[in-house]
RNA sequence: GUCCCCUUCGUCUAGUGGCCUAGGACUCCGCCCUUUCACGGCGGCAACAGGGGUUCGAACCCCCUAGGGGACGCCA
């Protein structure tokens, strides 16, 4: 038997985080599995899906790089199917027309909670005699849901699952416009794509009944079931707006690498003993549904910065360079007249959690800083520096190879030619050269600006702290 | 309210009856490295929800309680 796994999210919104694990765990069930992965758009709800939801969905799918053997298939593009089965579920007296008024299921509702019951349909149309039927009149198609016995599964994440029959009633199947609700296009659609595990939130336990039930009705086989938990805030409450980043495409605006971002979701919720890291290729052969969590578990900006920093400086650099890429368009940098990307991800890779940081903290390497920030030129831009950055700057002057290691050799010249700690000449380079106190080493900071930058800025570092001593 | 699910450091988790004085990771705090910021190295703080059983022995098995979440739509 071959695994088919999906990933089914309905367009009503971006994709989040939550989904993202979902379809996540679902694609390398089926890559651990050899088996395929399907992508199903389930919008039924034409009221409130949008083509602008299924593309942001198909953009995060892609950008995590979970890529699909079928589809995506829709199921508005499938109503004939449904309609033929609800059809036959009809013939075969396993589903029947429901005249309810909204009103009477309103006020039947309202009863059942003022007494404590559980709210459900109380089974009123199920046995209307021939003359009491008259199609003309809208109505509704309900499942018969069996009166006797329970429903058993076996969860693959969280073990036996049994609910009795009477907790269940009959389903609406098909609205009175005619088309087919959730829950029978789900069944419909699982059978019909062969979809043989299961893997959804577990807001749809409840729903796993009902479904087993319509496709015993059906005569179709029972798929395997698991149900993963949900992801929380960072303050353990639902997650929602408030909490910043739940659409996955907010993490690339944000800086953060897709290897980042799969890692840190597959890591929520499953683990594989100590393991921290995996590749990707790691992750499919060793994903197990059994190792999955049962419990919720909250979202943690932190640990991602963790990793997507480690990504950042252990991933190939020209790997790197492709997502930097977009950071660097989004905040229109003009890279033209600095080091290459790959250059620049090597020197401050290992000082930035994020991409979108990198940048910001790269900008003078590309263009000339518009002031020195405030403490470090305090600090270190005061007239004891005026001496060192001359003799630096006539020793850099006088470097002919300008790479790294004769930088290197230049600033410690010019160290000991004064007689004073390296802290004393480099510092005031630091901030002559990039206008801050913080930067990666001076030498390969210094080689990637290039010589003339470097000079052009000690002198402007020089004639900042003669207007400073004129004033 | 009814039904279903869940419960190990602040967070993600290891743990499937003795290896647990409960391990790792993130965060935080020290120390080392260091011309800055980082990286790195070393060390530290910190948890089995509570109560009953079962057992020679329980984080692990059973029961109860508490807390959290979900479902109860002509939404998905």
């Amino acid at each position: 038997m071959s695994v088919v796994t999906r990933f089914a999210p309905s367009p009503t919104g971006y994709l989040h985080v939550g989904g993202a694990r979902t379809a996540l765990y679902s694609w390398l069930y089926a890559q651990r599995m050899g088996g395929r992965f399907v992508l199903r758009i389930e919008d039924t709800d034409i009221e409130r899906s949008t083509q602008q939801a299924i593309d942001a969905i198909l953009e995060g799918m892609e950008w995590l790089g979970l890529s699909w053997d079928e589809g995506p298939y829709y199921q508005t593009k499938r109503f004939d199917l449904y309609k033929s089965h609800v059809a036959d579920l009809l013939e075969k007296g396993e589903a029947y027309r429901c005249f309810c008024s909204k009103e009477r299921l309103d006020e039947l509702r309202d009863g059942q909670e003022a007494r404590g019951e559980k709210r459900r349909y109380d089974g009123h149309c199920r046995n209307l005699t021939a003359d009491q039927i008259d199609i003309s009149k809208p109505h509704t198609i309900r499942f018969k849901n069996p009166l006797e016995g329970s429903v058993v599964f076996n969860d693959l994440i969280r073990g036996p699952i049994e609910v009795s029959n009477g907790e269940l009633d009959d389903l609406i199947i098909a609205r009175t416009d005619g088309t087919p609700t959730y829950n029978f296009c789900v069944v419909i659609d699982d059978w019909d794509m062969k979809v043989s595990h299961v893997v959804r939130g577990e807001d749809h336990i409840n729903n796993t009944p009902r479904q087993i039930n319509i496709l015993k009705a059906l005569g179709a086989p029972i798929p395997e079931y698991g149900h993963v938990s949900m992801i929380l805030g960072d303050d353990g409450k639902k997650l929602s707006k408030r909490h910043g980043a739940v659409c996955v495409m907010q993490y690339r605006d944000d800086g953060y690498l897709p290897q980042a971002v799969i890692n840190y979701l597959v890591r929520l919720g499953w683990s594989h003993g100590d393991q921290e890291v995996f590749t990707l290729e790691e992750m499919k052969s060793l994903f197990t549904l059994e190792a999955v969590s049962k419990s919720a578990s909250a979202f943690n900006t932190e640990k991602l910065n963790w990793l997507n920093q480690h990504y950042i400086k252990t991933l190939d650099p020209q790997e790197v360079a492709k997502h930097l890429q977009w950071h660097i368009e989004d905040q229109g940098v003009d890279i033209s007249n600095g080091p290459s990307l790959v250059d620049l991800i090597k020197v401050q890779g290992e000082r930035v959690k994020t991409l979108k940081e990198l940048v910001q903290t790269s900008l003078y390497f590309y263009q000339e800083y518009e002031s020195f920030d405030e403490n470090a030129a305090k600090k270190h831009l005061r007239p004891v520096a005026k001496a060192p950055l001359q003799m630096v700057k006539e020793k850099l002057s006088a470097v002919e190879n300008w790479n790294a290691e004769a930088i290197q050799e230049a600033i410690h010249a010019s160290a000991e030619a004064l007689e004073v700690g390296m802290g004393k000449v480099g510092m005031p380079l630091r901030v002559a050269v990039t206008g801050s106190g913080n930067s990666p080493s001076l030498d390969v900071t210094l080689e990637l600006i290039a010589k003339e930058k470097v000079i052009a800025r000690i002198d402007r570092a020089l004639e900042f702290i003669a207007q400073r001593e004129a004033g």
